[in-house]
DNA sequence: ATCAAATTATGCTGTATAGCATGCAAAATT
DNA sequence: AATTTTGCATGCTATACAGCATAATTTGAT
């Protein structure tokens, strides 16, 4: 557990851009008085597979892959979350063990409100319930259209659109170009159903061809509607 | 549109393995008043990508593939549906047009609920939204796992799992063995992302091996274990 | 009953990509 | 500063599978 960071742990449960803001004032209150928060360094697993889920993680500060081992280890990552979203809340609402394990791809902070809470709340507000069947009916609009593409494509057009979801979901840095995450190549290779060497290989080409530029881990989109076309090509 | 067959429509609110039957009379009754019925012929789309969803679509009777077009036209069976379960839910509950298209694999029998009495009732009965919710978290899980197998299994340990798909979805016959459900061997090579040529030549593998028996499209399982070691193998 | 179309079956060829090996660079640990 | 570990880069080889062609069989339409 790392050290805190002056993190104001309310936030997560206030914070405009969360699902929970839709509640009331005094739901709100209820939750904030049954959560806690934990601290993950960087590399730090939040949970395994077979873990049983304690209640619902709100991630409040990091980022985090969230993936599943299939044949001989080699792991696929099936989300990327970022706050102020739900971890874990899957396997909590299915009521299951958890199916994917979570690691932190950056130091975060992470708020637990307690299963029991969570539900009494559900209960209380049908428009919590609305929107996180909403929620669970786009994420599994998204999983099926990834598993069309991680089939059916070729490794330029799943990298392609693996570079175009991560622009997605985290945004550019500052200077609009470079993608606010760093990953390792293995992590590419995993979000993209292909090995270490060939994501290596195809971000060189990438880059060869001025569609990207990379440096370390820093990968700069310079051609997004030359990658988009790559992606849509297959 | 083909012809009645003597469908007592009401069946598929009041059946016990129908979500809906945790519902209060009342609220059955008030469904009861706010649903039509529609029949498909083998083969009918029932609905398409890109079309709007006009209300919970309940498959009464019948059985339906849900199926995403890829590259080059190239279909991924994501859903296959039996009575008594819903169809389409998942771009109603999203708010989006569907992106995936429903056709009969039998001829079908499906009532159609409007969408504002389907909300209005959940709104009224917190019960229906938290089983809708398990629903979509089970769903989800699913979809993640069939992610992993589709990219990573092999042709042998994908086709395998799809015959145990099947035989868990629809059972079997009153031999115990045939799986109750016939597909062209196109629709099992869309649901294990492979060509049908290599659909037609693993079955007959599998035949020879005598782990199935096939005889047109009846497939008969003949040793599970064996079938499931081909799965989990990978 | 006849013909056309769709489905099933099987064989051959090409290729995308996995799998491995090797070298180098950077980072972490001592 | 030295050494170990980790990650990046690139080339070579093997192979699983797609893609196509052809033929036989079944199904459906007229």
């Amino acid at each position: 557990m790392m050290q805190e960071r002056n993190y104001n742990a309310d936030d997560c449960i206030d914070n405009p851009k969360s699902v929970l803001s839709i509640l009331t004032p005094k739901e709100k209150e209820f939750l904030k008085q049954n959560y806690t928060c934990a601290f993950y360094k960087k590399g730090e697993i939040i949970f395994k597979e077979g873990d049983k889920p304690l209640g619902l993680m709100i991630l409040a500060e990091g980022k985090v892959k969230i993936f599943k081992e299939g044949v001989g280890g080699r792991e696929q990552i099936v989300r990327m979350a970022k706050p102020v979203g739900f971890i874990g809340y899957r396997a909590l609402f299915a009521e299951e063990n958890h199916t994917a394990t979570a690691v932190a791809i950056e130091d975060c902070v992470s708020c637990i409100v307690d299963k029991e809470s969570v539900f009494r709340v559900m209960r209380s507000n049908a428009d919590l319930s609305m929107s996180i069947i909403q929620s669970f009916a786009s994420e599994l609009g998204f999983s099926h259209a990834r598993t069309v593409t991680l089939t059916q494509k070729h490794i330029r057009g799943r990298l392609a659109e693996s570079l175009i979801f991560l622009k997605d979901t985290y945004g550019y840095e500052d200077d609009n170009k470079t993608i606010k995450i760093y990953l390792s190549r293995e992590d590419v290779a995993n979000l993209s159903n292909m090995t270490t060497s060939n994501a290596i290989r195809t971000l060189s080409t990438f880059a060869q061809e001025g569609v990207i530029s990379i440096d370390g881990r820093k990968i700069r989109i310079l051609d997004l509607p030359k990658l988009e076309r790559i992606s849509d090509l297959g």
